[in-house]
RNA sequence: UGAGCAAGCUGGGCAGCCGCGACUUUUUUAAGUUGAGGAAAGUCCGGGCUCCGCAGGGCAGGGUGCUGGAAAACGUCCAGUGAGGGCGACCUCAAGGAAAGUGCCACAGAAAACAAACCGCCUUUUUUUAAAGGUAAGGAUGAAACGGUGCGGUAAGAGCGCACCAGCAGCCUGGCGACUGGCUGGCUUGGUAAACCCCACCCGGAGCAAGACCAAAUAGGAGGGAUUAAGGAUGGCCCGUCCGCCCCUCGGGUAUGGUCGCUGGAGGUGCCAGGCAACUGGCAUCGUAGAUAGAUGGCUGCCACUCCUGCACAGGAGUACAGAACCCGGCUUACACGCUUGCUCGGCUU
């Protein structure tokens, strides 16, 4: 999980997010992002629309992709709004293709640091 | 031991590491404590609480509908009554009024409700194939045909007479009551009220995005006095009530952000007492989530269970329905593998 400063919280943020951001997609999840030049935080927000299902599955999607954030934090470059859109195919994937798919959509976006060690974050 | 009926429980367990929300302490960045459900769900009822306001009357509208009780209240629960189903344990019931009125009763059938008469039966007339009259036993149709069965009676028949049964009315007995049991009477009344309707009882509106406060931005409000009309508000309509226009006084209002409301309550558990029970009273004891883009997640080990591969060992996959959002009482719906208690009907053995 993230502490609350590193979340993005309100409606304007994430607006700003899709409206001036740039987005990178695979089958599992859509990672929209946009450079922040008012801090040097990294910021997320997680979406999981009603079409994935009942509030279990939206709610499991959304601690699963948190937590897979908080795996790759270290190595994400500052100063970035990030949003997490998931999407269906994300409700039966296991864990460590959900850090897989996300750690290749940021390298995609060029917002990892150390584009050398690619695998560090799997070797857990 | 088999088949069933009823009521209830559980909702994978134990450790370790890394994280998140809230609270407490604190050397201010750490430590400790704590953190989803039986349905948190559907939002179908009822109440608390909050505001609008005064809720006053009538009409309209909505809800409930055997009886008694419980309860803050209910469309809920408990105990009964009646009807229906099951060999039984037990289950089901939207169970007031059809003699206030109106409507409807498809197809079939002669006829579907102030009765009537297709075939038939009987009497008379007659050209022996019809007419007039009587009749509602029998046939045929239908979900339903104007009480049922039997005896008498008759030209043939009919509650025309009688007995029993069903139903109706009155009286008596038992019961707080729904109702039950009995006696007497006159002989008889289709169904449908989840059709309109009638009767009895109940119902002001909106809902925590209620509502209160603070900050910035922007421009509206409260109280008092006076008072004509158009107009507006009071969920719909009528009456009624209030506001509007002017003057004076006061400083305050709006879902962008924040604080409060926000969890100790018709609270849980145990014992005792009352009650058939729902439930009530007394005493003791417990502390039990409060988020706001919304906290419960990830990984590892062992064990339990299910499925697949499989001779065992073992390996792999998985562990239901589902996530608090102001709080309670219910209803409804969803739910993997299991477990407990009581009862019924059989089989076998003694």
């Amino acid at each position: 999980m993230l502490p609350k400063n590193k979340r993005l919280r309100n409606s304007a943020d994430f607006a700003a997010v899709y409206k001036q951001g740039k987005y990178v997609v695979s089958r599992q999840l859509v990672l929209y992002y946009r450079k922040n030049t008012g801090t040097a935080e990294i910021r997320v927000g997680f979406v999981a629309s009603k079409k994935l299902g009942a509030s279990t599955v939206r709610n499991r999607c959304k601690r699963l992709l948190r937590e897979a954030v908080r795996r790759l934090l270290p190595e994400i470059k500052p100063g970035y709004d990030l949003v997490l859109v998931s999407r269906p195919p994300l409700k039966t994937e296991r864990f460590q293709n959900i850090v897989a798919t996300l750690a290749r959509l940021l390298r995609k976006a060029g917002l990892m640091e150390n584009k050398n060690e690619e695998t560090s974050c799997l070797e857990h």
